[in-house]
RNA sequence: GGCCCCAUCGUCUAGUGGUUAGGACACCGGCCUUUCACGCCGGCAACACGGGUUCGAAUCCCGUUGGGGUCACCA
């Protein structure tokens, strides 16, 4: 038998006024990995942009407890990302459900179907037997194909292997020649040898069936129009095709993309290879960029899932949603050769298959980043405060419902950071603006270069200090114009106080716009803070003469 | 190993026979500036290799090399 798939190629798709429908089918693993997210986004964008559905299947077996637990982190990080589905868990609709485990009747059917057809066949070889074929077919340097020795396709066969002794599964009797042929919608078209496809077993003798079957009787069912995933199933095609049409369905229209690949390399990127990514610059720097933030919320990062290949990381971290959507969408997709920034709207506009790229993308923290930050600048200030009161309240330095003075003092102090503060967790840089009671942590070089060694350093501060009192109104602009007829008077140059009163007022030597940080302060802070950085500098001096 | 896929700056990419091979991120200079960041200006940097086809190849063909995927009673 010889089997074209492609004159039938897309039949479903290609059907005038057939809604386009997709789908992303996640197995409850607990965790939502990056790449899945990029295949998730182009299935949901595609769907979208047709005005089609987007449908979230659940790939679960039956044999896997706790659903429910696996399944959240995923549901909540499509949440998250908006990516949002019209039919799966915690939706519903007119195809559920929407659970492998919960279909088994369907693949049976269909099971039954093929082994009427002939398509199939009832095998009882054992998986011993089978796996010496196999043997000695690679001792011989020939083609493994299988004997079908244990085929029973009639029942009389049945009986007599079954008075062995033996048990079935269930094989598709696979064609043996010819070719299978469809078009994939990012890689045109492909032609695979039906000799070099096994009779794939789909139902054990238990009678749970396999993968490939529960797939292509679960995209039927669900009247899936366009397969989009990754390019690992592209060699799993010829054998879907194979069930989908001896069972009679249209096929739908295929597209395999490239896998998201490692920083640097062309390895499929894995959430268990953490270590070795460490190594990796940038994504090192993300990585610790993340643990400092968990450090500073005093919080235990789950070591199996706190990992900047899995998709919580970010919003654990504080990043925006739209960032991760729009640096994925570039990573094996362009529009041309210079736009890089797209809102929802434009990408549902924008995105088609025909310009995914064949070749697998390196995942960039670095790019990441800068998206992250060009996203962080489109924010207001309602919003940017917004996304930072999270980590002030987990940090415990405001309340969960803040007063409208601290809302207040946040939004100041967020104008001031500007585009300090590029992604939610940076707030927590900051403790001198919210523990004003405890005593200043001095970073020692700073304290060292700004404070003791210019000898004018403390009697400006001191002096400083009396005019900072004497200010009316404790604002920036008039602390400004304050310290610029200050800086005449005593014929310095700016820099000789400017430097020394940061490292008083907030112990760093870097950091926002001096004025503002003086108002946001508040003159109590401010006073007290010289006070104690003055005697702080007696005493370290003092002590270091001894 | 068989089958299949892929190949442009470090990275993401534009490019479909004629371009000084374009952009972005990163990196390196400079400017701005009270520091840092931003911003601005400038710079470094690529067609894996070898054969064809052609007046002319990053672009088309063949081969080589390299990388990857897949070959389950996993999903």
């Amino acid at each position: 038998m010889t089997l074209s798939a492609n004159k039938c190629q897309g039949a479903r798709a290609k059907r005038k006024h057939m809604t386009v429908r997709t789908r992303f089918a996640p197995s409850p693993t607990g965790y939502l990995h990056i790449g899945g997210v990029r295949s998730a986004l182009f299935n949901w964008l595609f769907a979208k942009q047709h005005g089609g559905q987007f449908i979230l299947r659940i790939d679960d077996t039956d044999q896997q407890r706790n659903i429910e637990a696996a399944l959240n982190p995923i549901l909540e990080g499509f949440r998250w990302l908006g990516i949002d589905w019209d039919e799966g868990p915690q939706v519903d609709g007119p195809h559920g459900p929407y659970y492998q485990s919960q279909r088994r009747s369907k693949y049976e059917a269909a099971v039954a179907i093929l082994l009427e057809r002939g398509l199939a066949y009832r095998d009882f070889s054992t998986a011993e037997e089978v796996q010496a074929e196999r043997a000695e077919a690679e001792k011989n340097q020939t083609e493994f194909i299988y004997s079908r020795r244990w085929m029973a396709e009639s029942d009389e066969a049945a009986q007599r292997f079954e008075a062995e002794g033996r048990s079935s599964v269930v094989r598709l009797k696979m064609p043996r020649e010819g070719q299978c042929e469809f078009v994939d919608l990012v890689r045109g078209p492909m032609r695979f040898d039906w000799s070099k496809e096994q009779d794939h077993v789909i139902q054990r003798a238990d009678g749970t069936c396999l993968y490939h079957l529960a797939n292509v009787v679960d995209d039927e069912d669900l009247k899936i129009t366009h397969v989009i995933r990754a390019i690992e199933h592209l060699a799993n095609t010829p054998r879907q095709i194979f069930i989908a049409q001896a069972l009679g369905y249209e096929l739908p229209a295929y597209a395999h993309l490239p896998f998201v690949a490692e920083p640097g390399s062309k390895n499929k990127l894995s959430k268990r290879k953490l270590d070795k990514y460490l190594k990796n610059p940038d994504f090192g720097t993300l990585y610790e960029y993340g643990m400092k933030v968990m450090r500073r919320l005093g919080k235990e990062p789950d070591a199996d899932t706190f990992n900047p290949v899995i998709v919580d990381f970010y919003r654990d971290v504080g990043f925006l949603p739209e960032a991760i959507n729009n640096y994925l969408l570039l990573l094996g997709w362009s529009l041309d050769d210079k736009t890089e920034d797209f809102t929802r709207e434009e990408m549902i506009q924008y995105f088609s298959l025909d310009r995914v790229i064949k070749s697998p993308a390196s995942f960039d923290p670095a790019k990441l980043l800068a998206f992250q930050q060009r996203q962080a600048g489109r924010l207001n200030p309602e919003e940017r405060t917004e996304q930072c009161v999270r980590f002030l309240f987990e940090a415990g330095w405001v309340e969960a419902m803040p007063s409208s003075d601290m809302i207040d003092r946040i939004t100041r102090l967020i104008q001031a950071a500007g585009d300090r503060i590029k992604i939610g967790g940076d707030i927590l840089d900051y403790p001198e603006f919210f523990e004003t009671e405890k005593p200043l942590e001095y970073e020692a070089k700073a304290f060292q270069k700004r404070i003791l060694k210019p000898a004018e350093a403390l009697p400006l501060l001191s002096s400083y200090r009396e005019r900072l009192e004497a200010v009316s109104d404790f604002n920036a602009s008039e602390l400004e114009a304050n310290l610029k007829s200050f800086v005449e008077s005593q014929e310095i140059k700016i820099g000789q106080i400017i430097h020394a009163l940061r490292v008083a007022v907030t112990g760093k030597a870097v950091g926002f716009g001096m004025f503002e940080t003086l108002e946001i302060l508040g003159r109590p802070c401010v006073l007290r803070r010289i006070d104690e950085t003055l005697q702080y500098a007696k005493e370290s001096m003092e002590s270091s003469d001894s």
